[in-house]
DNA sequence: ATGTTATATTGCTAAATAACAAAAAAAGAC
DNA sequence: GTCTTTTTTTGTTATTTAGCAATATAACAT
């Protein structure tokens, strides 16, 4: 018999979900190499205004997937775990229709 | 320099986004064993309307996460591809914050 | 045929999300 | 100190999503 408990699943689906959007699955994949890339950079790429690219990010940031670290004027993100790219892999690999 | 492109992270991020949900994550994780479930076993468990379950499905079902089939009355629901349980494996395991 | 059971679909409303514009903060240049 | 640059925060509005109730559909029982 099947158990509904929603809180066990809540923090990973606010992951995914922060994964669900083109722009943000976009950013965490240029991340991937581990790199670290700066606001402005995703802000020229996405061609959007930088308050969104901000949230973006934020959103990122709250479920714990990147990291920033400001130095400067600027702001740069990383990932916070890279094995956040096995996740990415295996979804790309096995579950292309 | 970054380049994005939009289409090129749709469809997987609508996958993510079909995780993205506490219910949906939970029925997605029920099927993990290979096993299949028919809708009301769902419908008992989570305790919502009929109905909200299986629009939840038909989103499963769309983003080609599941598959169904229907045996009498009844409508049993499986993973399209077991590989979809690396995934969830590789978010709970890496990335608990 | 009618009645019943299991799902799906449609219409509706409340809540959440996405994007922008404008204002606020933080750091460096002067 | 003021000015500029980069980023975040705070409205605001349009779109999307979540859930319910009601209706429709499909299969079986009678």
């Amino acid at each position: 018999m099947l158990i509904f408990d929603k809180n066990s699943c809540k923090r990973e689906a606010d992951m995914f979900k922060a994964l669900g959007h083109p722009t943000r699955l976009w950013i965490v994949k240029q991340l991937a190499d581990g790199q670290e890339h700066c606001v402005c950079e995703f802000v020229e790429a996405v061609g959007v205004q930088f308050a969104t690219i901000s949230q973006h990010l934020t959103i990122l940031r709250q479920t714990g997937i990147l990291t920033c670290e400001k130095r400067g004027q600027s702001v740069f993100y990383r990932l916070s775990c890279p094995c956040i790219l096995d996740t990415l892999e295996c979804l790309a690999n096995g579950n292309a229709k």
